[in-house]
DNA sequence: GCCAGGATGTTCT
DNA sequence: GAACATCCTGGCA
């Protein structure tokens, strides 16, 4: 049984240390189950990668709602992404699901991508969205209504790994990276470090 | 199997 | 007007 509360308790505290405590984590949303194990942290303060970093806007104020509620943005045109929003209410920070597994309801998750293999159906913040069925609909659901569940046990710390996160221009102006992407390794349904890819302007 | 480029709409300066 | 926390398709080795 997992409590309310307590689960409220830990999305409350730092994003760095509940990112972490995401991966492995299940989100059951439209039929759907999804084990988080790939997530990337977001903060306001110093983050120039972070949405908040700017301040508040019409499309990120969900991430300076309380702890435990969805933020989905529409990004490049075409790809939602889903985050979960961690910390105190008001410090705009969240966790961006990068990848996931899912566990249940695979046949629903397809929606009507056959041609993708179930592994692959929750790799990327675009398709986990897709595969929850999530859109800009669902921002601001409340995810501490059963939504999102944390691993019981959570997931071993030797197997949570940090690196730099991906796509993210601009990284810091004193030159240090983020390393505030966290995941599982060993993880299929991971994938491998990209660089950022140069875009070129139509 | 790997690499490169294009597509697409919203948001912000 | 420019950027964007991406994904998909095509081409080549």
């Amino acid at each position: 049984m997992t409590a309310p509360e307590g689960l409220a308790g830990v999305l409350g505290g730092p994003v760095l240390t509940v990112a972490p405590a995401l991966l492995g984590a299940r989100v059951t949303h439209a039929g759907v189950t999804v084990r988080l194990t790939e997530v990337e942290a977001y903060a306001a303060a110093g983050d120039p990668g972070s949405h908040a970093f700017r301040g508040r806007t019409a499309r990120n104020g969900a991430m300076f709602g309380p702890a435990g509620r969805l933020y989905v943005y529409f990004t490049y045109g075409m790809h939602f992404c889903a985050n979960v929003v961690t910390g105190a209410d008001g410090e705009a920070s969240a966790v961006l699901l990068r990848a996931g597994e899912v566990v249940a309801g695979g046949d629903t998750a397809r929606r009507g991508r056959d041609h993708l293999r179930e592994r692959d159906l929750a790799r990327g913040p675009a398709r986990l969205a897709v595969a929850l069925g999530l859109d800009r609909e669902h921002d601001g659901l409340d995810l501490l209504d059963g939504t999102l569940v944390l691993a019981q046990p959570p997931a071993d710390p030797a197997r949570v790994r940090t690196g730099p996160r991906v796509g993210v221009s601009g990284e810091g102006g004193d030159g240090s990276r983020f390393p505030w992407r966290f995941w599982l390794d060993g993880e299929p349904t991971v994938s491998p470090y990209r660089p950022a890819v140069r875009r070129r302007r139509g």
